[in-house]
RNA sequence: GCUGCUGUAGCUCAGAGGUAGAGCACUCCCUUGGUAAGGGAGAGGUCGAGAGUUCAAUUCUCUCCAGCAGCACCA
């Protein structure tokens, strides 16, 4: 039998009979590892301890301590040994696919009744009594028409439609516990034994489509998180409740900034201390538009039809737009709605975008090359009939403003335009306390329109712009707009999550159907490019965002109550009015509490409430004229004059842009 | 939109076929207290909407609306 060099992760290499599987190698190294691994590394690939090696290779054999791998079989593994369970529970039950995702796994099920959160519980103990039995994992490879006709046999339709995704040419593989069989590629671990049975926790029961197809079966989906240990998993449970602790939804309760309500679903109210984070971020949006060489405008709400069918629109997305029906001949004075007039009746969209009213805006008057590249922002008001299930918060919403604004420019003005984009936003980004971004570069899908030279040219244009400002990007092939590449600006949070905010889109298409030109030098009608861009992307959004990137502790610049002066007793209050009117003139939002409770109570109302200064001030401060100062999530007070207070907190309310 | 779950006081939640309860918040009184809840009293609810079953429905059934989780969607 030929022999085979197996190189070691120490550098040493030994030698054995081709074939030889890793559960050998591990055999000969020692004991104790070949009870213990778990997998191996095969030249790069990951590698089930029962294949076969046939070839010189670099080999390292996997205990659970190496987390990559221990995470992955474990709960790949779980996925098949939760299936088993439901299946043994259940005999009914058809098993579909259970892939490992982020955290640990899920597995789709078909079965007539619901599973129920108590079920969980039941699936559990059954899995940790599986796990105990330490059955061996065993796998072959089988021919298809076999397999399809193990399936067909068991009636279990959804294996064989997935076998029949399989290509052609791919060997299947099947994968045993106990009697337990299921179909699955691998690597697994050496048996169910190694799973370890505290480490792992069924999360949740939810629907899903099969082959996530929203014209397909639904199926129940049981989703579970799985670590290498107790305590990596406890870890993770605590993660995810200091996650909830920033729910945009519970700190705008907490912190009074907004409601919503089942007359106006997807559609925020903004209360004062919400609205005062509104107004403080599109007004700095708005100076920075400004000084970055926008020209700012307003457009309708409602528009006729008409132009929503010119500009594409009304085609794709007329099932996501509000509409309102208008009987012109009311004229405002026939209050019978009753008495619609069909012949009368027109038919507008509240705006779901503001780009076809921007090229209005350009389409007025004659252009001239000299005019390019024109700048036209707006924070505009947009409405999309979201579905239901997608509305969340004030994150993803029915009525929403974006800072948007479009570039009408020629084609050569693409490139600077795009680099003068970037550093834009990096300086918003920077200012609103994200020092780093991703860049992610969608490039021509297959279906587009446009000739390959005009693609060419723009995605070169784009790329040299990101080259230009020095930056990195993603390459996303075939991501891009049927029109137009485009640049997608990802933001990570504290938590690290990741959000898509910004946007610049390269759009020759609707200039065209809207018949968008200009006067260029060679006296000749010319198209412009239009460049969408956007920064924030909707401020309803950003402001969620902000909301749990700070856990509801905003910069103080943004906090809505910026200082509450508090009173320990009620002969302070004179004096508290005092401080609170010598901050408000410094330009600091600061409200007075004099409520007859004692400074307990007061700090501990306003620590919840997120204010990020307290000053207390009792006798000593009134006739020293000092306050005492204490910042949010701070013990320690520090006694200051008054006159330095408000100076300093008076600088510290200024927006980033304006020190 | 789809699957499942939920909807009771401003908030968080308990409850039961015979027209409701707690804590916090709120109002008033006592207390003037030095940095995360001082004490007492009071007020507050067509139990998401509509229909059905029943002598009786907030409780059971159905429909609708909204919310939550996930899926699908996201110009």
């Amino acid at each position: 039998m030929a022999q085979i060099s197996l190189t070691l992760p120490d550098g040493n290499a030994r030698s054995y009979d081709a074939g030889v599987t890793p559960a050998a190698v591990a055999e000969d190294i020692s004991k104790s590892l070949a009870k213990k691994a778990i997998s191996a590394t095969v030249n790069g690939k990951h590698w089930d301890l029962q294949w076969p090696i046939d070839q010189d290779s670099d080999i390292a054999i996997h205990t659970l301590q190496d987390e990559e791998q221990a995470n992955e079989l474990i709960r790949h593994d779980l996925a098949h040994i939760m299936a088993r369970a439901v299946q043994e529970i259940w005999p009914d039950t058809k098993v579909t696919i259970g892939p490992v995702i982020k955290d640990g796994w899920y597995y789709d099920f078909d079965r007539k009744e619901p599973f129920t959160p108590e079920d969980l519980g039941l699936i559990e103990k059954k899995m940790k009594e599986i796990i105990n039995k330490r059955e061996p994992v065993t796998t072959e490879v089988w021919e298809r028409a076999r397999a399809v006709k193990h399936y067909e046999d068991n009636n279990e339709p959804y294996k064989v439609e997935l076998i029949d995704a399989i290509p052609g040419d791919e060997p299947l593989r099947m994968y045993w516990h106990g009697d337990w069989q299921d179909l699955c590629r691998g690597p697994h671990l050496q048996h169910t034994g190694q799973v370890p049975g505290d480490s792992f926790k069924l999360m949740s029961i939810a629907g899903a489509y099969w082959r996530g197809d929203s014209s397909r079966q639904m199926l129940q989906r049981i989703y579970g998180v799985a670590f290498q240990n107790k305590e990596k998993l406890k870890a993770h449970l605590h993660m995810l409740e200091e996650a909830a602790k920033r729910d945009h939804r519970k700190l705008g309760r907490e912190m009074d900034l907004f409601h919503m309500q089942e007359e106006a679903p997807g559609q925020v109210f903004w209360h004062p201390n919400g609205w005062t984070i509104y107004t403080q971020l599109q007004d700095y949006m708005r100076r920075k538009q400004r000084a970055g060489g926008y020209s700012e405008i307003n457009t309708p709400q409602v528009v006729d039809r008409k132009l929503w069918e010119a500009s594409g629109h009304w085609d794709k997305y007329q099932h996501h737009m509000f509409l309102v029906e208008v009987d012109e001949s009311r004229d405002g004075e026939n209050d019978d709605a009753s008495a619609k007039n069909k012949d009368q009746t027109r038919i507008n969209a509240l705006k779901p975008m503001n780009c076809p009213c921007h090229v209005q805006v350009f389409n007025q008057g004659l252009k001239s090359y000299r005019d390019l590249p024109l700048r036209l922002a707006e924070f505009g008001s947009c409405a999309r009939f979201e579905p239901s299930g997608a509305l969340h918060g004030i994150m993803r919403v029915r009525g929403f403003t974006q800072d948007d604004a479009h570039i009408f420019c020629t084609e050569d003005q693409i490139q600077e335009e795009c680099a003068r984009f970037i550093d834009f936003l990096a300086d918003v980004y920077k200012e609103l306390g994200f020092d780093d971004f991703e860049i992610r570069f969608a490039t021509r899908p297959e279906k587009r329109v446009g000739t390959e030279e005009s693609w060419d040219y723009v995605e070169n244009a784009l790329e040299n712009a990101i080259k230009a400002v020095g930056r990195d990007y993603v390459l996303e092939p075939g991501d891009g707009a049927f029109y137009g590449p485009k640049l997608d600006f990802y933001l990570t949070d504290a938590i690290g999550r990741v959000w898509q905010c910004g946007t610049f889109q390269v759009d020759p298409n609707l200039p065209e159907r809207l018949g968008a030109s200009y006067i260029a030098a060679d006296g000749d009608k010319h198209r412009p490019f239009m460049l969408h861009r956007a920064c924030l992307g909707s401020f309803e959004r950003f402001i969620g965002i902000l909301i749990e990137n700070h856990e509801g502790k905003l910069p103080f610049w943004l906090a809505p109550r910026q200082v509450v002066v508090a009173s320990i007793t009620s002969e302070a209050d004179d004096y508290v009015h005092e401080v609170v009117a010598e901050l408000q003139a410094a330009g600091v939002r600061a409200e007075a509490d004099i409520r007859n409770e004692k400074i307990n109570y007061k700090v501990r109302e306003h620590s919840v409430g997120k204010v990020p200064v307290i000053l207390a001030v009792g006798h000593r401060e009134v006739e020293e004229r000092t306050v005492s100062l204490r910042r949010l999530g701070e013990k320690q007070t520090s006694v200051q004059d008054l006159s330095a207070v408000t100076k300093a907190l008076g600088i510290e309310a200024t927006p980033p842009d304006l020190l």
